[in-house]
DNA sequence: GCATTATATGAAATCGATTTTAGAGTTTTA
DNA sequence: TAAAACTCTAAAATCGATTTCATATAATGC
């Protein structure tokens, strides 16, 4: 009746002593040893479903050894950066199958925060980090990675160090990109970037220049500039593109913030995509099909990417000292109808 | 030099040591406890600092008792859509400044999902918990509120318990959203609802009621729809609106996700914004002003929520016995152009 | 059939902190 | 000036699990 009202919370103590066995036995049990008689390991099984015994995961994780705490950490740098959720569903999902827990932290940017964040982590005992960097040259993750913490980056590489990593092929997704509105007819194409301290976007710069020269066009330095990674700025850029005295007919945006900061100086200048100003985005996401018109854009397996990385995490849990990785995974164009075919005419004449 | 690079952690033991004190008394000045002497107090922060020492958290939660253990669960059914996302980011700015820790977790609309994280949370010990049940007649939750564990509700209500909330006002949101649509000239407004099971769907569909009945106008069955909070459902009973003979020249659309599927099917059927059908929907979103034309919508102050249930929650924990209290922040109607003041004249004649 | 090994269990130590208990030295109070 | 009340600190218990060590019994080898 009334089982879950006796408020103390049920320890393997009391489990031990239902079963009389001691509280060895009954860890034995729970962690599926060896050694153990049938006889008792049913008697203990009866006594923690009898008394609806949960094990306490915080005595536990005091306990253990090193890597088997069961907690991973997992740090990014916003969260409201649809991007970085669809790592943190992968991540989970990983994470969730094993009986293990994640401890998400949003460092939103903020450097102090991240180093906040991550000697919290330390704190709580967490037997290895996925973590997308500050920007490559980031002190206190470098040091982590040079003490042999368990690590593995997302998104961003380390300046210096090995370290295990899952990225995507940032130039290769910038270059079928900028290759698809020189396709459809676009010559001057300008290139839209987030923080240049962040390899990103600098990597997608370099696509973006080889699809331009791989094409025999020339590359033209105003038409490439480097942004915050905010909003406000992928307008800011945005417009400052439309006022050259000879705008280019197409935008390539770095990535999905700067996308909507440039969708909105497009639309409040009244001009229309795919005809007065053409469209690519990097990063697809899940209002692109809203969109007016639809948004051509680049899909980054953001949801793989959190799914290899876990898996990456817990191979070196269980391998301290295997070399590390490096996993690069495709990007796929998504075209839909922000470039326009029918520019293609009107850049022949 | 190598401070860091000696692998095994420091514990307050050595600090113990080095300072040549008990483990009791580091523990006194670490929780900055009385009846320390000066002497003693700067002895150990010197220890402190020179061994560069931290808490292991872990080890304190184990210890402490009920309601100090610094560990806050938050359980959202979505953490794709990016209203949960600023809850999230509320919760997380309130905790963070109290050293707090916080474990996020995402039960993606899967009742079991929920279950299970919510066992595991209370394997981990946590102090209180912020959910977003899944329905209003969740089981688990309801028992954990009638247990007394400390609990805030957010977004949306228990049945048949009274628990701490922080919602919003969803009837008058909705109602002034449907005012507007009104003040413009609509008159066969239809509703694309989410899941009917979840509380905020029919509020929204109550104040949408009242707003059409305060105008002196019908209340049609068939201009009300509830669908699934997913994309999909917004895309399929848009269409059906569409559809029908006598469509109505504007919708009503109750949440971001609805929002983004009606939108799809609108472009892709190449109809215009606001002139062929109106549109403003729940929750305003990051990229509201990036659509073409930007969406007129109701903005919930989701970091408001959050921090405000984050705060609700920290009250509880220092005063168990307190009457539950019920927050109700507002909403703001965003006025942008996808409603259309041109709508007037058409509907006048 | 006896030494060895494998199987099965319990007692006690341990993880790293907090908290309780106890007691020594000081100050205040009556 | 003796009792009571503070002030300060250490030793030991504790939180709830896992792990080590010890030991008893059963199985196996020769």
């Amino acid at each position: 009746m009334r089982k879950k009202s006796e408020k103390s919370k049920v320890s393997l103590r009391d489990v031990a002593t239902r079963a009389g066995v001691s509280t060895a036995t009954v860890s034995r049990v729970l962690n599926k040893q060896n050694y153990i008689s049938h006889s008792v390991k049913t008697r203990v099984e009866k006594a923690i479903k009898e008394l609806d015994y949960s094990p306490n995961r915080v005595a536990r994780r005091l306990r253990v050894r090193d890597g088997e705490r069961r907690l991973l950490g997992l740090l990014v740098p916003d969260i409201q950066n649809p991007f970085y959720v669809d790592v943190i569903r992968g991540v989970e999902d990983m994470v969730f199958a094993r009986d293990y827990a994640v401890y998400i932290c949003n460092f939103a940017q903020n450097y102090e925060k991240e180093k906040t964040y991550l000697n919290k982590l330390q704190s709580e005992s967490i037997d290895g980090l996925i973590v997308a960097p500050y920007h490559e040259e980031d002190k206190m993750v470098i040091s982590l990675v040079r003490e042999k913490f368990p690590i593995v980056c997302v998104d961003r590489g380390l300046k210096g160090v090995d370290v295990d990593l899952v990225v995507v092929d940032n130039d290769k997704g910038a270059y079928n990109a900028v290759n698809h509105l020189i396709d459809v007819g676009h010559r001057r194409i300008g290139y839209v970037g987030g923080l240049y301290s962040i390899p990103t976007s600098r990597k997608r710069r370099d696509g973006y220049v080889k699809a331009l020269v791989d094409n025999g066009l020339d590359v033209e330095e105003d038409l490439i500039k480097f942004g915050d990674s905010k909003h406000e700025s992928g307008m800011r850029l945005t417009a400052e593109f439309l006022d050259m005295p000879r705008p280019p007919t197409a935008l390539f945006t770095g990535n999905n913030v700067i996308t909507l900061g440039a969708l909105e100086t497009i639309h409040s200048r009244g001009l229309a995509i795919p005809t007065d100003i053409a469209i690519v985005g990097f990063d697809d996401m899940f209002w692109a099909n809203s969109l007016n018109p639809p948004l051509t854009a680049v899909l980054q397996p953001g949801y793989e990417i959190g799914r290899q990385a876990a898996d990456m995490l817990f191979e070196r849990l269980e391998e301290p000292g295997r070399e590390p990785r490096k996993i690069v995974l495709n990007t796929r164009l998504m075209v839909r109808q922000s470039c326009g075919a029918g520019m293609l005419k009107e850049a022949e004449e």
